[in-house]
DNA sequence: ATGTCAAATTGTCTTTTAGACACTTTCAAA
DNA sequence: TTTGAAAGTGTCTAAAAGACAATTTGACAT
């Protein structure tokens, strides 16, 4: 046998994993992203999905959770797949590479990542960051221009297999607070679609779901019509 | 730099490609598995899915285009991302290890693979066993009952993508000759939806799609009422 | 107390889509 | 000429999607 006899505990230098973590604000989706704290002379300090290698024995599913938590803290959450991304080309960025150089030990290994994506409420994680994460911030999506690695493009097909699918489950709700009016779920879907849908249709719609649940409680406070808090 | 000092040309023992090419002979749907002719004393000759480990330096993509090609002879057909796969315990039968062992440098070696599929008109492509396939057939879908891996699963994930994928996109179509009857079309979805789908309501839908062109030609030599040939 | 503002709330009509449903037509072969 | 076997075809109903505007409510300012 050649090469890598790695042990199980190991990390697998060619594999890791990149989550998507989607908040909403009540104004605009926000995406949970890693500042990796560069303070070089001439590159960039871009942003990053927070990821990591897998170890040698795990399961893809559990290190992306595991890789969440370390880096942001944030864990009990649902993450699903995006999909793998293995451009040998991922690493492009002058910036990268010099980071790379300074936190692994195999730099150059070429690596295959599985993205995955997740929708949170965002008053209920507040990130923390830890190893190499020196900042991990919610950052509005219509901000961002510009990731580390492939990382742009695998938030741009997350965006998708979001749109697609909250057309199917009411996976919307994750993003919201316990308590929420009809008009912040509503801001919300038009914030993933990024397009106005009709009020009266959309309430309609959501309505004959028969998930939400009229807490006969009113907003309070606000220099207007009161609405109604749901589930 | 501890470990693996793999040259661009060197095979990634830890990430491999497998393809799910979905085909249609007007009666059921099939899938093309190759037969790796073990002749063990105990272990199962099981099937699997056209795949093998990708090149250190090669996109993901490309790596299942060849795969499928060096073991199957077909090329020229879109494959689309199923997703990772990474089970630790993806090799846990003893063929496959057995199997591993015979054409591995590093049969141990922990693997994560990427599947794609795609739909083939069966007529088009005669496929031809190469490299470490011994056959490579037609097998139909409902025959499946184990493969080697954790190719049974794959399968699974890929037959739902691909019931997702035609209820949006037309892509029936590329399972089909280049001129078939509407019946067969008909015959080919209720295939994959598995379920029976009203002949009126499916001639109409697909009707209104606009996409085929009656070419005023005639099935000939059948015992019953001619039908009319499309696109 | 009154007026004003901002957002919440509500219903109708039209169009499109999905689903149920049965008889007639056409060719080949007997 | 008869028969068998599949092709082809239309209507009605129900559900879903989309367009569209007036009224209500509470907070705050006057």
């Amino acid at each position: 046998m050649v090469g890598n006899t790695r042990k199980k505990t190991d990390l697998n230098p060619n594999n890791s994993v990149d989550c998507v973590i989607f908040g909403f604000d009540f104004e605009q989706i926000k995406v949970l992203l890693i500042d990796r704290g560069q303070n070089l002379g001439n590159s960039k300090n871009l942003r990053a999905l927070p990821g990591n290698l897998i170890y040698e024995e795990e399961d893809l599913d559990e290190a992306a959770y595991r890789v969440l938590e370390e880096l942001t803290g944030i864990k009990d959450i649902y993450l699903e797949q995006v999909g793998a991304f293995g451009n040998p080309n991922r690493v492009n960025k002058e910036s990268d590479r010099e980071w790379l150089k300074s936190i692994r030990d195999e730099p150059n290994a070429r690596v295959i990542t599985a993205a995955y994506y997740s929708l949170v409420k965002i008053d209920d994680f507040v990130p923390k960051a830890h190893s190499f994460a020196k900042k991990a911030e919610w950052i509005p999506l219509t901000e961002i221009e510009e990731l580390a690695f492939d990382h742009f493009e695998i938030l741009q097909v997350a965006k998708e297999k979001l749109k697609q699918k909250i057309k199917i489950q009411p996976i919307g709700f994750n993003l919201l607070p316990e308590k929420f009016t009809l008009s912040q779920l509503h801001k919300l879907y038009e914030c993933i679609f990024e397009k106005p849908l009709d009020k009266r249709n959309f309430r309609r719609k959501i309505q004959k779901l028969n998930i939400l649940t009229n807490l006969k409680e009113k907003q309070r406070g606000v220099p207007h019509k009161p609405s109604q808090l749901y589930k």
